[in-house]
DNA sequence: TTGTATGCGTTATCAG
DNA sequence: CTGATAACGCATACAA
């Protein structure tokens, strides 16, 4: 391995001064600093970045813990993240937590054991009560989904406005039988509560009734999830003419378990989903649906952690992302 | 930040014993190693990766650099390849490359800049002559694309056969006029002109034509490309009853497209994808695809990694996943 | 079974 | 403007 050593003793000056050029620090001559940059092409003389870290004490990586990277919805954002990152000279480190509180917390140990600047997590199982979150001065930042009490920066979703948007949406077409396909309830401030929440409120502003037959839990917020569950409305044979969907990614599944059963949609059912994730306009019918602005959702979290990082001690903010109902055939 | 010298202070005993403790390693009397964990755990000591790297040379971390991490396919093989990883010690870090050769090249750079034990490069720009590759030293696998003339460890995808089965899918379902959505050709062998040599393959062994205005050329492989793709061939008038789709994204993009022109599937046109994204077979109609084994790939394209870095100079092997057509209603 | 000395490649400090 | 020296935290070799 060729050295800051091996470069100095080649451009005949001292290891510091290498490390002045390398670093871009000014207080070398351009004579010097050529000769040392001559060395370093000539040697292929590469930093070790371990040895920078282990002197620095930061890393210049910033770990990224989602759910699953194959969902749409989180592979869209790690995108979004990685260029917002990019630009404020971080590289990204992508983890999985598998939706677990074990997988949760893991991302975080790791995020410290790998000695990453800082960490955005997207949890989903942890709340602000768990006592794995309580280990503090990891700069951490809380993106989209729980409530965690102030402790942590916080981008979250428009988890109540959007689902309320959404279902007011719905009865404005005309809709009278409204639906949700949400998660199981949980106990706590969480997505799912909070979205069903909006759900309750919108249709108490139209003056609906929430049918409980209406409600469709799912053990998880999966494609194959939502179409099961639209075959378990439709075979109940519940008048149903509208449908709430907690993301596209149910929809995608409640749209073809609806279609399974002969249902039109929009002619029989409307429906919207939650995220406007990329594939949604494509859909046949093209999806409505609830879009939170992700790239600013992104760059908030970004921009909380790189603030975080550079002053740890910083009261947190909470904040919630802007978010617009996107009309498409499903609900026309 | 606690180090091994305050547990060795804490426990009475020195840094090495430490060392030894944390590393699992035997000479350590039951008592004292008792002793110093219990002094890992109050002082809540933390081993410093970057201290162990500089020592040791490797790092646990191995890169993946994808194209986008936003379109299903890949976020899909990064999923299996984090697993795959995972299992075998190691960590993933996600890389994006934008689908350009500059990307592929600095993914490559950044690599061994962070010095990952290894990296998985799905390249789709670079090949094999392209001299940004000559560096080497740095074990790498290539994933799924281009040709490399043996120069690395590549694991491929079954583009020509793949590509051929579903053509002549098509032909015995009864389409006679049968058109490919696919990249715009580039020289040399790449992902592009293999599933074209597939598709004309299955052509000519049914005595069907290549008619020119059947390949719809692409210049990226977006959805959005494949819909307008979809649009241009309807509004041309063209004869078509079959359509081959490079991948499953650019299918669903086609898919939207001649819903578009009021054009059924399969009655008036059947279609074929390639990939078998996980939301393929949600689709209305559901696509029928070319389903590479990705798990396998996964798998393989992890183990040769973990090989050569292990053993730097053994020989390069070259292997294609095996595939299965998964017949669903949009050519039934 | 445990401790001491040394060095990995880099950067901070301070002297020249 | 440039260089000498001393860390950073850990692990190897060897001594006790």
């Amino acid at each position: 391995m060729v050295t800051m050593g091996d470069v100095a003793r080649l451009a005949g000056v001292s290891k510091m001064t290498v490390s002045n050029v390398v670093n871009n620090r000014d207080g070398v001559s351009d004579l010097v600093r050529q000769r040392v940059l001559d060395a370093i092409e000539r040697s292929g003389y590469r930093v070790n970045l371990s040895a920078r870290t282990l002197r620095s004490g930061r890393t210049g990586v910033i770990g990224l813990a989602v759910p699953e990277i194959d969902l749409p919805y989180f592979s869209h954002l790690a995108e979004l993240v990685i260029g917002a990152a990019r630009r404020r000279g971080y590289h990204v480190t992508l983890e999985r937590t598998g939706a677990v509180a074990a997988g949760e917390a893991g991302a975080l140990a790791h995020s410290r054991l790998l000695q990453f600047d800082g960490l955005i997590l997207s949890a989903v199982a942890l709340d602000g009560l768990d006592e794995r979150l309580t280990d503090a001065g990891h700069p951490i930042v809380m993106l989209g989904e729980q409530d965690f009490g102030g402790r942590f920066d916080h981008v979250a979703m428009p988890n109540e406005d959007g689902v309320r948007a959404a279902t007011l949406h719905l009865a404005d077409q005309g809709c009278r039988r409204i639906g949700i396909v949400t998660g199981a309830p949980r106990d706590g401030v969480n997505v799912i509560t909070r979205r069903y929440h909006g759900y309750l409120a919108a249709l108490a502003e139209r003056g609906l009734a929430a049918d409980p037959p209406l409600l469709l839990p799912l053990n998880d917020m999966t494609m194959e999830a939502g179409r099961a569950a639209a075959h378990r409305l439709a075979d109940a044979g519940h008048e149903v003419d509208g449908l709430v969907a907690v993301t596209d990614t149910v929809a995608t599944g409640v749209l073809r378990g609806l279609a399974d059963r002969g249902l039109r949609v929009p002619g029989d059912v409307r429906l919207v989903g939650f995220d406007d994730v990329p594939q949604s306009r494509f859909l046949v019918p093209s999806l409505s649906s609830v879009a939170p602005d992700h790239r600013w959702m992104a760059e908030k979290a970004v921009e909380l952690l790189v603030e975080r990082i550079r002053a740890p001690h910083r009261p947190t903010g909470a904040y919630v992302a802007p978010f617009e109902l996107v009309v498409r055939e499903s609900t026309r």
